[in-house]
DNA sequence: GGAAGCTACTCAACTGTCAT
DNA sequence: ATGACAGTTGAGTAGCTTCC
C-alpha cells in the first residue's frame, strides 16, 4: 500500500541522515587551523581517491576560490553564496549539473548547504555587519575532515606508488625470464621446456600486467626471479634475504614448503649429463614444491580478487554484513569489496563517534577486515539505539577479540534476521 | 491620493526522466 | 557523464483593484 502522506515528488534538496550528520560535522569545525590555499590543493587530489571526478573537483576548487581567504580565518565563515548559474559559467557546465553536483558533494561530505525557503543563497550578518550564518554553500566541513582527508590522499598515492613498482618489478623480473631461457644452453630441451611452461603459466595467471593486484604481481616476480636465479645456478637465498624481501611469508603460508637442500640443482658436467638431468628433475621437483604450492597460492590470490574473502574465524561473506547493517545504506557507504569496507572504517567510526584509539586497537587485535566488521556491527547496533556508548563497544569487543572469545558472525548474522524481519513487516 | 489586498508573473532552486 | 526538459516550490515584484 502507498503511503498518502508522501508527496509523490520530493520537493527541495532531499535530506538524508547522511546529510544530516555532515551538517553536524560542519559546526564542530574549528575555523583557522587550515588555510585555504591548503583546501584547494586537497580539493585538487581528491580525484585520485576515486571520491569525486574531475569536475566535481573543479567545482569544488571554484567554491574553495570563493570564499575569501580570510573567511577561513578564526572568526571568518567559509559560506558560499554564489548562484548556480555563475558557478555553471565558471566551470563551463550546464546549471542542472551544478545542481547534482552540488548535491554529490553534500553526500560525499565535501560541503554542506544550507537551504532558504526559496533556495536563494543569502548571508545573515550581524549588527557590525559581519557574516555570522547563511543560506549557502558551506564549506566548513573540509575544514573539519581536512586531517582524514590528507591522509587519504597520502595513502592512495603511497598505494598507486607501490603499485607501479610492483608493476615495473613484474614486467622486469617477466623480460628477465625470458631472456635467461632463451640463452641458457646448459641445459636440456626437457628442463626449459618445463621452466618455459612455468613461466607462462605465471603470466597466464597474472593476465593483464596492469589489472592485476599488485600483491599477486609481487607474488609472480618472486616466482619468476627464483625461476631465474635457478637457471643461472645461483645458489638459494637464506631465510634472511628472503625475509627482507617480505618472501618468507609467502612460503610458509602455503604449509607446503621443503627447503632447496641441493645448493646446484643443475649439473654442468658433460659426462654426468643423464644422470644430472635426472638430478634436475628430482631436485627440481623437490626445490619447486613451494614455488609450485606459491603457483596453487597464485591462483587462490586471483580468485580472490573476485570473490569476498571470507574471514579467517568467522565465515561471513560481505553480502551479510550489508544486509546485517543497513546504516551503512543509511550514511551512503556501498562497499563492493573487503577493501571498500576497510576504507569505510574511518568514516562509519566519525558516524557512530568512535575514537580513533578504540579503531586503532580494533584493527591491531583483529586485523583490518574483521575490525571493519566489527565497527560494521557497532554503528548498526548504535543506529539502533542498542548500544549508547559505539567506543565503549568497540573495546569490549577488542577485549574478547583478544581473549578469543569474540564471534562476530552470530552478530552479524543475528542483525542479518532482524532485518530481513523488518523489512518483511 | 494613498494604503491594503489580490493576482499573475519571474526567479532560482530542486528532482526525475530521457537522449546523446 | 552530461545536457535538456518538464514539473515543482516559495519569495519577490509589478500591476491592478478596492477601500478609506
Amino acid at each position: 500500500m502507498r503511503d498518502t502522506h508522501m508527496h509523490p515528488r520530493p520537493i527541495g534538496r532531499r535530506i538524508t541522515p547522511q546529510r544530516a550528520q555532515n551538517r553536524r560535522l560542519a559546526q564542530s569545525a574549528e575555523i583557522g587551523t587550515v588555510t585555504r590555499a591548503q583546501l584547494a590543493v586537497l580539493a585538487q587530489s581528491l580525484t585520485c581517491t576515486g571520491l569525486i571526478n574531475g569536475t566535481e573537483s573543479h567545482l569544488l576548487v571554484a567554491l574553495i576560490n570563493t570564499a575569501p581567504a580570510e573567511a577561513f580565518d578564526k572568526s571568518g565563515r567559509p559560506i558560499v553564496f554564489k548562484s548556480n548559474q555563475q558557478l555553471a559559467f565558471e566551470i563551463g557546465r550546464s546549471v542542472g549539473r551544478v545542481s547534482r553536483m552540488l548535491s554529490r558533494l553534500f553526500d560525499t561530505g565535501l560541503i554542506t548547504m544550507q537551504d532558504s525557503g526559496n533556495y536563494k543563497r543569502y548571508p545573515i550578518r550581524n549588527g557590525e555587519g559581519e557574516i555570522t550564518d547563511g543560506c549557502g554553500i558551506d564549506l566548513r566541513i573540509l575544514v573539519a575532515r581536512y586531517a582524514e582527508l590528507d591522509e587519504l590522499v597520502r595513502q592512495v598515492r603511497s598505494e598507486k606508488k607501490a603499485a607501479d613498482a610492483a608493476l615495473r618489478r613484474y614486467r622486469g623480473a617477466l623480460r628477465n625470464a625470458r631472456h635467461a631461457l632463451a640463452t641458457a644452453a646448459e641445459h636440456s630441451e626437457y628442463i626449459l621446456g618445463r621452466i618455459g611452461a612455468r613461466v607462462d603459466r605465471v603470466s597466464n595467471l597474472v593476465g593483464v600486467a596492469g589489472k592485476a593486484s599488485s600483491r599477486l604481481l609481487r607474488r609472480a616476480t618472486a616466482l619468476l626471479e627464483w625461476l631465474v636465479e635457478r637457471l643461472m645456478h645461483l645458489p638459494p637465498r637464506s631465510a634472511e634475504a628472503q625475509e627482507t624481501e617480505n618472501m618468507t611469508c609467502l612460503r610458509v603460508e602455503n604449509g607446503m614448503h621443503r627447503q632447496i637442500t641441493t645448493p646446484h640443482p643443475f649439473a654442468a658436467s658433460n659426462e654426468e649429463r643423464r644422470s644430472a638431468d635426472a638430478e634436475q628433475h628430482r631436485s627440481l621437483k623437490a626445490s619447486s614444491a613451494s614455488k609450485w604450492a606459491l603457483e596453487k597460492s597464485l591462483r587462490r590470490r586471483r580468485r580472490e580478487i573476485n570473490q569476498p574473502r571470507h574471514l579467517p574465524q568467522a565465515m561471513v561473506a560481505l553480502q551479510d554484513v550489508i544486509r546485517a547493517a543497513p546504516a551503512l545504506k543509511t550514511y551512503g557507504l556501498a562497499p563492493k569489496s573487503w577493501a571498500d569496507l576497510a576504507r569505510a572504517v574511518p568514516l562509519m567510526c566519525r558516524f557512530a563517534g568512535i575514537s580513533e584509539d578504540a579503531r586503532r586497537r580494533a584493527v591491531e587485535q583483529m586485523g583490518e577486515q574483521q575490525a571493519a566488521v566489527a565497527v560494521a556491527v557497532t554503528l548498526e547496533k548504535y543506529e539502533r539505539q542498542d548500544v549508547s556508548s559505539p567506543g565503549g563497544y568497540l573495546r569490549a569487543m577488542t577485549d574478547r577479540a583478544r581473549a578469543g572469545e569474540l564471534y562476530l558472525a552470530r552478530s552479524v548474522f543475528g542483525l542479518a534476521a532482524r532485518s530481513s524481519m523488518e523489512v518483511t513487516h
